[in-house]
DNA sequence: ATCTACTAACTGACTGGTCAGTTATCAATA
DNA sequence: TATTGATAACTGACCAGTCAGTTAGTAGAT
C-alpha cells in the first residue's frame, strides 16, 4: 500500500535549503529558547528531515550562530542607510532615526532575536559579542556622537551624550520586548509608533536648552 | 579508609533548606537558563544532594516558579511602601519613585529573574502572567493614574499616560537587562543611578507646559 | 528520444550520553 | 528505637548526532 504515485517524497534544492532550515530554526528557538529547541522541529518546519539538516550545519550551536547573525546583516544595512541620509536639523535626525528603528522593530524579527541573545548570552557569549560589537556599539555610539555634536553646536544642553542615546531608545527596545513576552498571554499590547512619537518629542524638549 | 571521624556527613536542617534551594537554583537559572539548568549542578550550590530536592519540591517547574515568586514579593512591598509615601510635588514623586527602582535593581536580584522571565515566558506562561498581574500592571498603573491626575491637575503636558510611564521607566529596565547581557562579555557598563538621573531630570523638563 | 549508469541530496532508524525523577538504604535527632 | 531528613545508586525518557540505505536528478551512451 501507500505507493505515492506522482509526487516524489522529497525534492533536491541545495540551495534554498540552509535559508530554510535557518528561518524554521528562528520560528524554533524563538518559541521555545535554544534548549528546549528539538532538531526534529526544526526538520519538519523546514520540511525536511532532521538528517538533512546536518547535511548543511555541524552542530545545533552552529545554527543557533547562523540565525543570530543573519538577524544582524539587515539591521547593520539600515544603519549604514541613515549615517547615509542628508543632516537636517538634530531634532530632524533623531525623530528620523526613531522612525527607522520603529520601523525595523515592525518588520524584522529583530524582537524575537533580542530575546534569543538575552536568554542565551551566558550560554553563548560568542553571540552576545557578535551583537554587541556590530550593532548595539555602533548604533549607540553613532547616536551618542550625534548628540555630542549638537551640544558642541548649542543645540542641546549639557550631559551624557550616551544615556541621552539610551534614554531615546530605551522604550523601543521594552516595547520590543513586551510584544514577545507579555502580549502572547495576553497582556495589552503597546501602540510602539505612536508610544515612541510621543517619548522622542517629550524627551527633545527636555534636551534643548 | 576515610572515616569522616567527627563531622556528621550531614545535617538535618529542614527549617532552613527550602531557602537554600531557591537561592542556588535562582544563581543557576540564572546563569543557565531553566533548560540547561541540571537539578545536580541546584544541589550542589545547595550544599546537599538531588534527592534532598525532591523532599521540598515536586518538579523543576516547582522551583523555578518558585523562584521567579519569591522575586516578585519584596517588589510588591517596596511598591506599597511608596504608595504610603505623602504625596509631594509630581516631579518629586516621580524622583522617589526613579530612585526606588535604581535602589531595587541594586539591591535586589530582579534584573537576574526579569532575565528568566523574558527567556522563558513562553515556556511558562503562568509565570509570565504573575509577574505581569501582580507586579507590572500594579506598578505601571500606578505610576500611569499619578501622572494623569498630575495632567488634571495641570502640570504635565496632555499625551497618554501609559506612553509617558513607559518612557520614564524603561531606560532602568534595558540598564538591568544590560548588565545581565553584556556586562559580563565585557561591555561598557552604565553608571544606572547617573543614567536614570539624567532620564528623569530630562524627560520631567519635557513633561512639564 | 530512450535507456542506463552514476552522483549526491535526502531519509529515518539507531545509538550514546545526559538528566529529571525514583527508591533502597543510612544516619541524625526526638 | 522510631521517625524522618538525607543520600547515592538507579531507571527511563528524551534528544543531538550518525550512518546505511533510498530516491531524485543528470550526463553519457545508444
Amino acid at each position: 500500500m501507500s505507493l505515492p504515485a506522482g509526487q516524489p517524497k522529497f525534492r533536491r534544492r541545495k540551495a534554498d535549503r540552509p535559508d530554510e532550515i535557518v528561518a524554521a530554526a528562528f520560528e524554533v528557538f524563538a518559541e521555545k529558547g535554544f534548549a528546549a529547541a528539538r532538531l526534529d522541529d526544526i526538520a519538519a518546519r523546514a520540511g525536511v528531515s532532521k538528517g538533512a539538516i546536518y547535511l548543511y550545519f555541524a552542530t545545533k550551536d552552529d545554527i543557533f550562530q547562523a540565525v543570530v547573525e543573519q538577524g544582524v546583516a539587515p539591521n547593520l544595512h539600515n544603519l549604514a542607510a541613515l549615517a547615509a541620509a542628508n543632516p537636517q536639523t538634530f531634532p530632524d535626525l533623531i525623530r528620523a532615526f526613531a522612525k527607522l528603528i520603529a520601523q525595523v522593530a515592525a518588520t524584522t524579527p529583530l524582537g524575537g532575536i533580542l530575546k534569543m541573545v538575552i536568554g542565551e548570552a551566558r550560554n553563548f557569549p560568542e553571540l552576545a559579542r557578535v551583537w554587541h560589537d556590530r550593532l548595539i556599539v555602533p548604533a549607540l555610539g553613532a547616536l551618542s556622537a550625534a548628540i555630542a555634536a549638537a551640544q558642541a553646536r548649542g543645540e542641546i544642553r549639557p550631559g551624557d551624550p550616551r544615556h541621552y542615546a539610551v534614554s531615546l531608545i530605551s522604550p523601543m527596545l521594552v516595547g520590543v520586548i513586551w510584544r514577545e513576552t507579555f502580549t502572547p498571554i495576553g497582556a495589552e499590547p503597546f501602540d510602539l509608533p505612536a508610544l515612541m512619537e510621543q517619548h522622542v518629542e517629550t524627551l527633545l524638549r527636555g534636551m534643548v536648552p
